[in-house]
DNA sequence: AGCACGCCGACT
DNA sequence: GTCGGCGTGCTC
């Protein structure tokens, strides 16, 4: 077992494939599965995963591994497995998915660099380069004036030579730890050798026969009050030996969380929980679909299924989105299973992410909460994965791999023999529909554990504000109500239902809209800096004072983003007082939690905010929740829009009231009617699901269908329309006769970065070989994306569509 | 991907 | 002639 299949850090089609390494010597013994390696790719050097070892190779040129970057292996032999998995369900490369799986750290950084072989001179342009150095780094020499043919001379004279580096910058923090040499007797005599001036060392020495473990060098000296010197007097004489180790940061300070016990569970939530309990027990494998309304208790029922597991010796894995993935949320877990939990989300640094990781892959850890990602944590022993808000579309990766969270989840559990269970007041349809035909296990919490009621809601139609001549955002309804709560001290949350937070720039002369030049989309306007800016590419354009199409001074910003609203709303209100929570105002990190202290100290009426402020959260003093605009989203072009309106309304209508005060919540809407707000309003969410699987049934989407969806661009508008219907044609060959492909279709966005976006939708019931079509196509394709750059996606089952 | 090699037009 | 542009093929 001498040659490593590794797969390199190369992501390109053609490279997509193991690739043999001979091990060296003095790597046989240490060299495992799932380590990174460095290995020689052509004239360069790369990273690699090994994924196998074996004893013979059909290649008979074999080179030799340069480097193992790891002593424990970053994956696991399942992990690997599961990356293979991914690779194929998304039709991703197989590196993609294994680099998805780990901490940013991990990833290799390449350097090249320049050494110098001789200590004759340089010609003189080199040896000003190097002035003095013996090794430069390669951008230098890409910076200078030098001619490479120079360079190439000085190689073949063998004066220089380029040195292809490998890096993983692991960010390990490393402290000095001392303990003991000898055994406590040997100590013993070392004291009575010592000469009787050594005061400090025998102090040491008599301190570890009491304290024979390792200790912190920097607490040592603290603790005996000296210096360094001493203890290095007794290192040289090898009665003391120190070494470095790894200390982790801990980026929450478990101390000052107070621990709960487990609650005592009402009837509905113990019948729930019940038939987990039992999958736990018998290491069964299910899929549990958990519909609580808001408020039902369903994070006591995970805090007390992952109990059991703990108990058992196993692990748990639990998926929030990245947006709830608030303190509030991160304390529950902490406050439960103290020091046993590993926290995993985007707002931690790159070396923070790195030692929680660490402490999984150690199983130091019993518990991860974490966003998407966490779905792969290093864990070999997984007793349940907890998914909750399952209908959230962050679960959803958008960039290769376009994996699902819910769909890897599943995977893992069923390797690992272990329950599921997906959380959420909102399901989606697809998991409903699975839990209705009894794929999942459906479970229903339908009681609020305070036994309070949903708070009462109040549609506003705004076309009847307008009408009465109300031309302000806020219906006179929700004016009253907002005075009425500031008067009696309570708060108000308020909601622009508004995907992104910013605005258009429209002529009121001549209609003209700002866009891109590089992509067909509206140019935002920022106000802090007075620029267009487009959000699609990096271009950026200072606000115009005039139109450019008529010259008019008319132009104005449009749309309504959190600061317009602001405005507004203190001109209505002039006594509220407002905080703000958006994208551009929790940008820094830890402004999102100031911000919610701020709100929760009770230092402003009103938290005005984006979705962000629909998760999780959990207000004692609210008592009033406002939607400004609840259609907003239902006429986006997505097959979603009526799901997600029905999702958003539910989850934010949940923030009021849910403790002593009576809550209520007020609808703005232009659309009364639609079915997702009304049904929303009264919290019937049967209604709803039946309602919109009709819908989906008539124009055939998921769950009816499963989706594909192929997008080519391409700088020619006419290749990639072309390119497209080709593809068209090729699956349409191969296809059952019940499977539908539309298109050619421009994309919703059909221009980004100056590249034409067409795009082709694969609708089908049963196609088991669609992955393989797909991969046969691309494949006829793959010199014509190289030497005509053209660029084609595929996103199975889609979110967005486009 | 990213590197070397090789062919071709342009220029001191 | 020589320089550097880009198209092509290869990486255990």
């Amino acid at each position: 077992m001498n040659i490593a299949k590794v797969i390199v850090d190369v992501p390109a089609s053609s490279i997509n494939q193991a690739f043999d390494y001979l091990i060296p010597e003095k790597f046989q013994d240490i060299l495992n599965i799932g380590m990174r390696v460095v290995v020689p790719f052509g004239p360069r050097k790369v990273m690699g995963f090994v994924v196998g070892k074996v004893s013979e190779s059909s290649f008979d040129k074999l080179k030799e591994i340069t480097d193992v970057l790891d002593l424990i292996p970053a994956l696991t032999p399942e992990l690997l497995d599961l990356g293979r998995w991914i690779a194929n369900q998304t039709l991703s490369l197989y590196i993609t998915s294994l680099q998805a799986m780990l901490p940013q750290v991990l990833k290799a950084q390449y350097k090249k660099e320049i050494t110098r072989l001789t200590r004759w001179a340089l010609p003189k342009d080199l040896e000003s380069l190097f002035a003095g150095r013996d090794v430069i780094a390669y951008e230098e020499l890409e910076a200078s004036t030098i001619r490479y043919n120079q360079v190439q001379k000085a190689m073949q004279d063998g004066d220089i030579s380029i040195e292809y580096l490998v890096k993983s910058k692991i960010t390990k923090k490393q402290v000095t730890m001392i303990k003991p040499a000898r055994e406590a007797y040997l100590l013993e005599e070392a004291i009575q050798d010592l000469s009787n001036k050594a005061k400090k060392q025998q102090q040491i020495l008599t301190f570890f026969i009491d304290n024979p473990e390792a200790i912190e060098k920097s607490l040592l000296l603290k603790k005996m009050n000296t210096t360094n010197s001493t203890v290095k007097a007794l290192l040289d004489r090898s009665l003391l030996e120190s070494y470095q180790a790894e200390i982790y940061r801990n980026p929450y300070d478990d101390a000052n969380i107070t621990r709960t016990q487990a609650l005592e569970l009402t009837e509905e939530q113990r019948q729930a929980i019940e038939p987990i309990q039992e999958n736990i027990a018998r290491g069964e494998h299910n899929v549990f679909l958990l519909h609580g309304v808001t408020g039902s208790g369903k994070t006591e029922i995970y805090l007390q299924a992952i109990q059991d597991v703990i108990n058992k010796g196993k692990e748990a894995i639990v998926l929030v989105p990245e947006i709830s993935l608030t303190p509030q949320m991160v304390s529950r877990f902490k406050g439960r299973f103290g020091s046993n939990v590993a926290v995993m989300h985007s707002a931690l640094s790159a070396g923070e992410k790195y030692d929680e990781w660490r402490r999984i892959q150690r199983k130091e850890v019993q518990v991860v909460v974490g966003a998407r990602s966490a779905i792969y944590a290093p864990f070999e022993n997984i007793g349940i994965i907890i998914i909750d808000e399952e209908h959230e579309t962050s679960y959803k990766q958008e960039d290769q791999p376009r994996y699902h969270a819910r769909d890897v989840a599943i995977r893992r559990a069923g390797t690992h023999q272990c329950p599921v269970i997906l959380g959420s007041a909102t399901p989606t349809l697809e998991s409903f529909a699975r839990a209705q035909k009894g794929v999942y296990k459906l479970v229903t919490l339908s009681k609020r554990t305070n036994e309070k009621a949903m708070p009462e809601v109040e549609i506003v139609d705004m076309r009847s504000e307008l009408h009465a001549g109300n031309r302000t955002m806020f219906s006179r309804r929700l004016k009253e109500r907002i005075e009425q709560r500031i008067q009696k001290g309570e708060q108000i949350v308020l909601l622009l239902n508004r995907r992104g937070y910013s605005t258009f720039v429209m002529c009121r002369e001549c209609g003209h809209v700002k866009e891109c030049p590089h992509c067909d989309i509206a140019l935002t306007y920022h106000k802090n800096t007075n620029q267009l800016k487009c959000h699609y590419c990096s271009y950026e354009e200072p606000m115009p004072m005039n139109c450019p199409e008529c010259s008019s001074d008319l132009i104005r910003y449009f749309g309504t983003g959190t600061q317009k609203v602001e405005e507004a709303l203190t001109q209505v209100i002039p006594e509220a007082s407002v905080i703000r929570m958006d994208v551009d105002t929790t940008r820094r990190k830890g402004s999102h939690e100031k911000i919610l202290r701020q709100f929760i100290n009770k230092e402003a009426d009103i938290l005005l905010g984006t979705q962000m402020i629909a998760k999780g959260l959990d207000f004692e003093n609210v008592s009033l929740v406002g939607v400004l605009t609840a259609d907003s989203m239902l006429h986006l072009p997505d097959f979603r829009s009526s799901e997600k309106t029905f999702q958003l309304l539910t989850q934010v209508s949940g923030r009021a009231g849910r403790h002593e005060l009576t809550g209520e919540v007020i609808v703005q809407t232009y659309t009364p009617d639609h079915y997702s707000i009304e049904l929303a309003s009264i919290y019937d969410f049967k209604e709803f699901y039946k309602k919109e699987m009709g819908v989906r049934k008539t124009f055939q989407y998921p769950p009816y269908v499963f989706l594909a969806l192929l997008t080519i661009s391409h700088q020619n508008k006419v290749k990639a329309a072309q390119t497209t219907q080709k593809i068209v044609q090729m699956l349409l060959k191969r296809v059952k006769n019940d499977t539908v492909i539309l298109g050619p279709t421009p994309s919703a966005i059909p221009r980004i970065k100056d590249r034409y976006r067409y795009q082709c939708m694969v609708k089908y019931r049963n196609e088991p070989q669609l992955r393989h079509y797909i991969n046969k196509i691309l494949e006829q394709f793959t010199e014509e994306m190289r030497k005509e750059d053209l660029l084609i996606t595929v996103d199975m089952q889609p979110y967005h569509l486009m």
